[in-house]
DNA sequence: TCAATACATCAATTTTTATTGATATGGCAG
DNA sequence: CTGCCATATCAATAAAAATTGATGTATTGA
């Protein structure tokens, strides 16, 4: 019988794996405020061209971003709902996760 | 000047990354419901224990678990604190979100 | 049609992470 | 003390991710 541990959906792993880089979340933060196209980014983030495309394309695999063509430049904006399901599934530790007693807190060191 | 964006803070990134693994998903799921020792972890993910060991670890940097000894046994438990404090993080995305119409990238600031 | 621009992708390399098996440490029973 | 058990850590290797510079592909304007 293997391990009955439910396994977590891969775009679950593929979220949390794209927020765990700075310059990524740097990204997001800017695009919390507005879409931006690429060069912008690299502008605002003094980052080389395609190094900014490759962590773009993380993003958009784990479906955080999204990208609208316009004539010769692509606009990246947030993709809400998948951050909310990422808060959604931290949320449920803490919503479905009895608090234990804490039991005698001699914390050794 | 260096680039004026925010750069997140280390313990949300190691968080980030802690979170991005299925087996370590996985053991947060069976710590969401009790404390495990390591031996029961091995048992109920059949994992070896230096593997076990070691994300036990990345999972212990991150703040995510805590771990309490007990004679030769080392309990793990959820840190949810942590736990929280990515949900959060998360949270800020969808409520400080403003949608905006687009910017043209070639338009005047 | 041509050149320039915005971006993606590729290939080579470097860096980071994960796996595995072996060994070390420290508590406990005998 | 001795030997066992639970766990951590280490060293070697493997696998995955990131960086860099070059090249490819649309799109646009001349």
């Amino acid at each position: 019988m293997r391990s009955s541990v439910p396994i977590p959906s891969n775009l679950i792993v593929l979220g949390f794996r794209a927020l765990s880089d700075p310059l990524r979340l740097q990204i997001l933060e800017l695009l919390r405020q507005e879409e931006h196209c690429v060069c912008d980014l690299c502008d605002r983030l003094e980052t080389a061209q395609s190094k900014l495309s490759f962590h773009l394309k993380v993003l958009k695999d784990a479906e955080l971003v999204r990208a609208r063509q316009e004539g010769r430049w692509i606009y990246y904006s947030l993709n809400l709902p998948q951050l909310v399901a990422l808060e959604q599934y931290l949320a449920d530790y803490r919503r479905f996760s009895p608090i234990r007693p804490a039991r005698s807190c001699d914390s050794p060191s």
